[in-house]
DNA sequence: CTCGCATCTGACAACGTTGTCCAGGCTCTA
DNA sequence: TAGAGCCTGGACAACGTTGTCAGATGCGAG
């Protein structure tokens, strides 16, 4: 680590690559410290004069505030946090770039990392960003205990979860409306006829998944159709898998005419499969993508707003650093059925 | 603003929301504070028992160090920024997210906004980035003049270009072949029978847009064909502006057959227009797309690997920062065609 | 039983900034 | 011209951590 040295050119070396401190400009302005600090921060107290000479020394010296003593001295960092699952995913893009927004309109960084849906990996990250004294932190959650939070949260951590539900702590939330949804999506594949229908979703640990799981289920009962176990896969969702799973339910005696997809990575996959087969079978998908109205015939799906729930979560965590806000609350968005022509394909059987 | 204050549990209070601190943890243990310092740090000259009450107090305390605080003391932050266009574009997807894990494999953080194209935003954010010290910065440029940057770059911020060069400073860039890959779809046009062949791209003030262009121009007059004014358009591009532009050199006379696309979303509004009409003319687009195979027919692409372009840039930024890497470099990455049927339909003329 | 050495521990300063508070100079009024 | 009050500027401490260095403690050997 190399030692502070004073410098022929009158600057303070550091371990900043030698960046000048508000001492250099003030030395070079003739003024004192806190002056430096008055014109940088725009405090009034400062003759236009003086001003002048304090603005030409920082423009000589390409001096810029360093913001870690800054958030030492105040307590705020004027940043919050964000834990998605997969940067990649574009079901996430539009999320942060939401979250991006209110916290811009707040004048806020976003601090974001990926947990990669693994729960470790989450507290880990989200740890970090407490400990980088984040404002507040939204969080897609990949675990289902999140008491490690509690200390955080207890110190001033405005705490918002998005999408799926905090696990045995009591925090805000915002979802979409997935059992609704769900429910909606096989609704409408029963009005138009079919009553043999798939469900392929995720494993039903994950919330959503189970939700979308029990809107399905409901549909069915509501209208008085019992489930067949081969119609419903509830697993990983790699596309080799999900593939086998639709190959498996539209095949065989009394094969589904109609399928669920739980969620955008599967309706994908089984558009492939739906594409390779001569008698198309009809399909409802939830969450939307680019592109869906394009396919032949076009993919009718449930669409959830995501920027409206990393907005509506960001918008949340602002309130409770204001102290507007009080009791933790669950909130949940609905969603829409866009019909594009999958989904109100007949039974062909 | 509160004021410090002692309160009855022992806990200093501050102002992030009474979080206990060092000295906390060390008068609870009973030790000195330098002490929880080293134990908190994993150093070594600690007893086992020592060790052990701190660690009992600072699990009672739910103490969490302030790394504000650390990063003052040290110099380094371990966190990089990377600026972007827009975190909704999906082709910045899995840039961010290479630049992110390999972020993660340094031990680094990333800070992440979004430019929107407006370069005084890339400015902005950039040096609020650098005034919270960031180690480096992966940027995608909105703006053409990059001087700006320069005090950070000498003070010691790695700083690397992607997707676009720096303007008006020498810095690390790493790129996408978009001559090349521009040049080869077009021949790959020309090469099935087309000659009169579109390009609709964005402003040429835009390098990728401009080297694209040069590419188009270079196929065209390799093969010796002589492009006409009305066959190219290069400006905005919005969906209603693409899709006229589209429209006026696929109808009149000597309508073009072909149209290479600049962009992805070009390529989505041209696969639009052209599902409208019923004489099918050619397609290539720059930039891949989630289920261009999908579609009828498969969407002929350039691709880039936009994945390995965040992951070189940042393994280059890691680079600088190691001190290994002396001189700026541009490193251009080669592109790749992909071959799906729209690019291959011969002429209909 | 004492000395010497190794091992642990803690006091203190420093990182760069901002809040507090006081000094000095100025203007304005009586 | 003297006094009151205001405005500007600067000295100093504090934020929570880590590096330095010296002191304390314990142990073994002579």
């Amino acid at each position: 680590m190399p030692q502070t040295t004073r410098r022929a050119d009158g600057l303070t070396g550091n371990r900043y690559g030698n960046r000048p401190t508000m001492k250099d400009v003030a030395a070079r302005a003739g003024v004192g410290l806190k002056t430096v600090s008055r014109v940088v921060n725009g405090e009034p107290g400062v003759t236009p004069d003086t001003e002048r000479r304090v603005q030409e020394a920082i423009d000589a010296l390409g001096f810029r505030r360093n913001d870690s003593a800054r958030v030492l001295r105040k307590g705020r960092t004027a940043s919050i946090g964000l834990i998605l699952e997969d940067l990649a995913d574009p079901f996430y893009g539009p999320l942060s770039r939401a979250v991006e927004e209110v916290a811009r309109a707040h004048g806020a960084l976003l601090i974001n990392g990926s947990s990669a849906e693994d729960p470790e990996r989450e507290q880990e990250l989200a740890l970090a960003l407490c400990a980088r004294r984040v404002d507040g932190l939204v969080v897609i959650p990949a675990g289902d205990d999140h008491r490690y939070l509690e200390p955080e949260i207890r110190a001033g951590v405005a705490t918002v979860f998005v999408d799926r539900p905090a696990g045995r702590i009591d925090a805000d939330v915002v979802l979409s409306d997935n059992f609704g949804g769900a429910r909606d999506g096989v609704a409408h594949l029963i009005a138009h006829g079919h009553r043999r229908i798939g469900f392929i979703g995720d494993m039903p640990r994950i919330h959503t998944a189970a939700e979308r799981l029990r809107g399905y289920r409901a549909a069915m009962e509501d209208a008085g159709i019992s489930v067949a176990e081969r119609w419903m896969s509830l697993g990983a969702t790699d596309p080799e898998r999900v593939r086998r799973a639709a190959e498996e339910m539209l095949a065989g005696p009394d094969p589904v005419t109609a399928v669920f997809a739980g969620n955008n990575r599967v309706t994908v996959t089984v558009v492939r499969v739906l594409a390779e087969r001569a008698r198309r079978a009809a399909l409802v998908g939830f969450d939307d993508f680019e592109l869906a109205d394009l396919l032949q015939p076009g993919v009718t799906v449930v669409a959830q707003d995501s920027s409206a729930l990393g907005r509506t979560a960001a918008e949340r965590l602002f309130r409770q650093l204001d102290g507007t806000l009080v009791a933790p609350e669950r909130i949940e968005l609905p969603t829409r059925l866009i019909t594009r022509g999958s989904g109100e394909l007949p039974p062909a059987d």
